[in-house]
Order: structure tokens, then sequence, then C-alpha cells
RNA sequence: GGCCACGUGGCGGAGUGGUGACGCAGCGGACUGCAAAUCCGCGAACCCCGGUUCAAUUCCGGGCGUGGCCUCCA
């Protein structure tokens, strides 16, 4: 078939094929994407997550290439395990499905995919699904046994190509269908309904489709006979898409998809925490999502718990886990591995805040190149500082690498380098001392920031601030600047003695201060990176903070130095917290 | 058994026919009252055996190992 001339340096891998080929679309400057979504008969894990993410990247930098996309994400909602589900628990399958569903968009939501432009549910398109089937009957590669449809593999001579097998080496689902049909591979189109199953009316009598229908008549319906770009899990290469394939070529006569990209499987590592190698961290904890047994991730086998982790850890952490290895790898998975990924990406929340330091200007406001086209122009007129060259090199780089197949782990390699880059210019600078009001070095900062947040936008990461950062709790963030000034008063006083045991004395509680030019900065260690859920540390650090405090309060005291003490006093009573001096030691009450 | 991936430093993870990203961890230095953060620097790897080549981690063949699919699975 003729399709419009490919892009130029765009390369994608395509299981078809097993090579990476150069990407040409049906149509010129549209790209029509197929995800596999979700059968929603439970809560999502973590390895429902990777294609939805990796192709959230992939819409956003062919968007960024210049290219139209739409992108459709289904939801099977009906099904064998649904229908079980929901007989167990005495609700209707649409209350299941509907269920699991809203926990699914909760999960993306988290994840930071927002570039579905379609969400089809397979009980919304019947009558297509019907009619794909009639059509297949038709042309006399489907046949209708007792009730039940099913495809004929017989008369596909393509059968099989997608991953590579032979019909003769097929044993087929068997069960109790076997009988029903003409060859052990031959797969269920249409099922006839059992009493009590939910059902809708066809040619054949009531029932319903089959697990692969939806997907050919789905596809079909939102992207036409033949799309650009199908994407699923590894391991729905067979039976689930060499059955689409069967379908809706036998139906159109046309190739169903230019590329099928597959991305790899998630696996649950033991949660060995082997985090900087050798030195064990004492007291790990054991992994978080069930059982730490190696293997595929699966619903059969327990995998879950998706919320508690985007819960523990923040949505942007895992997105940036998941991007850090090519999309067709197996990712080992467990926690530690996401906790070093969120390392990485406090390196960035950092150097933001250094910029609001520096101009008073918030990095997530910054407006960056939204297309290849119109940045490659800014890139040419550059000047000549060598930070903004560099830059341009890393964004060169990040581009050859996401044109390789989408190469995100390369790409990220790309904005740690732009990272140094920057935080090396400030450094330079000064830009958060006497160097702020140097007008062209906080040009070029905010330029090279630009740069960043350009790339960051192509993997949907940084489009918003952290929530946890500064912390969340509110009796946590009155009380720490009275920390502060306690700290600078001594400091300032060179009664380094108790400045430091302010300091070392928050550490365990899991406060870190910074000095900086204008002041000193504050922050917790939290996990909880998402807004919403509240710190499950916040008491117990509020508790310890008080601690201290009662403690520096009764230092003073003894050392006689009663004007401190008194400050302790009067601010806390400021912020609404009384001390009581007992027999038995200080104790705190908030009102 | 058949089909398909993969095997890179202490760990994670890119890439390449010839000077081996990047992150985490480690070490040294600068900065700091001390730190933290940041910057600079250092050490450290291409499973094994053949073949092609002036040259292979990179290409080809074989072996070993790991994982996936062949039943439901993102």
């Amino acid at each position: 078939m003729n399709l419009a001339p490919a892009h130029p340096s765009l390369r994608i891998y395509n299981t078809l094929s097993k090579r990476k080929e150069p990407f040409a679309t049906v149509q010129a400057g549209k790209v029509g994407i197929y995800l596999c979504g979700p059968t929603v008969y439970d809560k999502a894990h973590i390895g429902h997550m990777v294609g939805p993410v990796i192709f959230d990247c992939i819409k956003r930098y062919l968007t960024y290439c210049g290219y139209k996309v739409n992108w459709v994400v289904n939801i099977t909602d009906v099904d064998d395990k649904l229908i079980k589900k929901a007989n167990e628990r005495g609700i209707s399958m649409l209350d299941v499905a509907k269920e699991n569903v809203a926990d699914y968009n909760s999960n993306l939501t988290a994840l930071g995919v927002d570039q579905i432009d379609h969400f089809p549910r397979a009980t919304d398109c019947m009558p297509e699904i019907i009619g794909f089937i009639e059509c297949l009957v038709e042309r006399g590669v489907a046949y209708e046994s007792e009730g039940d449809v099913y495809f004929d593999v017989g008369k596909d001579s393509d059968y099989g190509k997608l991953s590579n097998r032979s019909i003769e080496s097929l044993q087929g689902e068997g069960g109790s269908t076997g009988e029903r049909k003409k060859h052990p591979a031959d797969f269920a189109l249409w099922k006839s309904a059992k009493p009590g199953e939910p059902s809708w009316e066809s040619p054949w009598g009531n029932g319903r489709p089959g697990w692969h229908i939806e997907c050919s008549a789905m596809s079909k319906k939102l992207l036409g006979d033949t799309f650009d770009i199908h994407g699923g899990g590894l391991d729905l290469v067979f039976p689930h898409h060499e059955n689409e394939i069967a379908q809706s070529e036998c139906c159109h006569n046309a190739p169903m998809v230019l590329y099928w990209a597959h991305n790899g499987l998630l696996r649950a590592g033991a949660a060995a925490a082997k985090i900087g190698g050798r030195t064990e961290k004492p007291g790990e904890p054991a992994a978080a999502t069930g059982d730490a047994v190696s293997g595929k991730m699966s619903r059969s086998k327990g995998a879950g718990g998706l919320a508690t982790l985007i819960e523990k850890q923040g949505g942007e952490r895992i997105r940036f886990f998941l991007l850090r290895t090519h999309y067709r790898s197996t990712v080992l998975f467990n926690e530690p591995a996401i906790e070093e990924a969120g390392i990485g990406l406090e390196s960035f929340y950092r150097l933001f805040k250094r910029y609001t330091r520096a101009t008073g200007k918030d990095f997530y406001a910054l407006k960056s190149p939204t297309s290849r086209e119109a940045s490659d122009g800014l890139v040419a007129s550059a000047t000549s500082d060598p930070a903004l060259q560099s830059a341009a090199r890393c964004r060169e780089n990040f581009i050859s690498a996401m044109d390789d197949d989408f190469n995100t782990g390369g790409a990220i390699g790309e904005l740690f380098e732009l990272l140094t880059i920057t935080n090396k210019f400030v450094d330079d600078h000064n830009l958060e001392g006497d160097g702020k009001t140097n007008t062209a070095a906080v040009a070029t900062f905010t330029a090279l920031l630009t740069t960043l947040k350009e790339l960051a936008n192509i993997l949907g990461i940084f489009l918003h601030a952290p929530a946890s950062a500064g912390g969340t709790d509110d009796l946590l963030t009155k009380l720490m600047p009275l920390v502060i000034d306690l700290r600078a008063n001594a400091r300032k006083t060179k009664n380094f003695a108790v400045a430091d045991k302010i300091r070392d004395g928050l550490a365990p509680i899991g406060i870190v201060l910074e000095d900086r030019a204008g002041g000193t900065e504050w922050s917790t260690n939290s996990t909880s990176g998402e807004s919403g859920s509240s710190d499950p540390d916040a008491s117990a650090r509020t508790g310890a903070l008080m601690q201290l405090l009662i403690q520096l309060r009764a230092d003073a005291r003894a050392a006689k130095d009663f004007a401190t003490g008194d400050t302790i006093r009067n601010r806390l009573t400021e912020i609404g917290i009384t001390l009581e001096d007992r027999a038995g030691g200080t104790e705190w009450t908030n009102t």
C-alpha cells in the first residue's frame, strides 16, 4: 500500500519484522495508535502501567515531531473473569468493571498519563463487534457451531506470522469447547450465553464476544482498517495479537497495523536492597507489594497494590523509574530501585528551587518550545555561550535517542548532563548571591532550564511541582521557622555547639537543613510524593521535633539563658502550643 | 521440545568495528564554622569458546546462563 514518506530519522522496532524500521505513516502527518488496555476484572498492578507510560511518551514525542496523534486505549469489560468476579461478589458485571476502571484511571492520572484520546469499552461497541464477526462468517473464515462462532485458522494462510509459529504446533485452548471446533487452534469470536450470564442478541442467538474480537472491532471503528502503531505487553503477542491480526486482515484484506510495538514485562525482583552494592542497608523492610517471589508480575500471582505503591512513592518516581529502561527490556521491579530513581529526581527538584531563589520565578511556569522544528530554529540562532552550546548538544543527543526506537533511558542520561551543566553555570556565576543582578547570566540560566523543560515535557515529567516538597504538615511548617531562627541566633553568637545540636537533632527526625546565601532551607526526606496523600510520618515527626525544642529550652535554662528559653515558649504560644513544666518533664499541647 | 528476547563496572542502565554515556553507591578535592547542597577529579565492566577483520564488547557461528511466550495475563 502507499504510505506517506518516512520520517527522516525516526525508527521504530516492529515485532512483525523483528527489526527497527523507518517510520512511515498511513496518512501524512497523522498517527493512529491502539494500545491494549486492561481487562477490568480486578485492580491494576504496576505492570499495567508500563504500556500507558511509554505510549504516553511516544505520543508526546510524535506530537513534538509534528504528527497529529490519535491514541486509543481499550477497556475490555466483558469476559469470563468479570462474570466470575461478579457472581462471587453478588454484583453486576458492569459494577465490577466500573470499580476497576475507576482504579485504572486514577493510576493513570497519578503517573501523569494524560494523552489518551479514546477509551472505548467492549460493551459500548456490540454492533461493531457483531458486524465484524458477520463479515468473517460471510468471507468463509469463521463458522457457527452450536451458537458459538469460531475463527477458522486453517483458512488463514498467514496465521502465526506475528508470533512466528505454525498451526500444527498449536495445542489450542482445549477444554469443553474442543469438540465444537474444527481445529484445536480455532478461537471463539462469539460465545453463546449460559443461563444467568450477561448477553447480547446476535444472528447466532444470545451471547457475548470472545476475547480478541473487541480489539479488531474497536480499532477499526476508531482508527480504520489499517493504522500505524499497535502496542501492548510482550505477553499479548500470542494469542491475543496473533488472533487480532488474523481477524482484521481476513476481514479487510489489508494490513491491520504498520508497526507492532510490544513493551517488555516487569519482573518482581527479590527485595534485594542492592542499591549501593555491598553495603546492605540494615533494617530495610521487605518489598511492600505482595510476596517477593521472582517471576513475571501478574494478577494471577497476586501482584497488586499499585494504589498503595503510588501513595507511598509518588507517581512521578514510578514514571521516572519505568522510563529509565528501554521499553522493550524486562524491568526488575522492587521498591529500593524506585527509591533510587527518586534520588535522581530530587536533584532536579533542587535545581528548580535554585532557580526560584535566584530569579523569584517558577520553573514549572516556564514556556518551552513544543515542536522539534521550532526548537531546531532556535538552536540554529543560538549564541556562542558555551553552556548553551553544551545544552544544545544535550538536546540533539536526547532527540537522537528518542529517534532510535524511543530510547528513553538514553534520553534521561542527557537530562542529567543538562542538570550538571546548569548547576555549574549557576555556581560559576554565583546566581544565588551577587550574580543575581547579572541579567545576561540570569537569562542564560532561564534558557538552560527552558531546554530542560522542553525535553522533560517529552517524557512527561516535571510538569507540576511535587506536592511534598517542603512538607505538607501544617504544624511542622509553623515550627520550622522557629527552629531555624534559634539556630541562626546560635550561629550568630558563634555558639556552634547549640547550632550543631539543632541540626544533628533534626537528622533522625528526617529533616535536612541547607544553609543558603539567602537563608536556611529545610526539607523532609518523606517518601510521599503525591498531593492528597498525607505524610504518614508527619505526626511522629512533629512529636520528635517538639521533644527537640523542649530539650533545647531545658538546655538554655540550665545555662541560665532565660531569654532563649522564654523565646521558645513565647513563639510556641504564638503557634498555638502550650508548654507545661511538670515534675517529670515538660509536656506540650496543641490548642 | 518449538519460538522470541537478553547476558556491560559494587548495583541500575545507554551505546559503539578502534579514545568504553548517565545515575546510584564508594574514594579524594573545592566550597562551608561544621554540614547539606553544588562543582571538580578518581577507581571500576562488555558470560565463555571459535571465526571474519589491521582492529570486536560491538559482526557471524557454537556453548553456557537468565527471562518471556507456546493456557489466562500489560
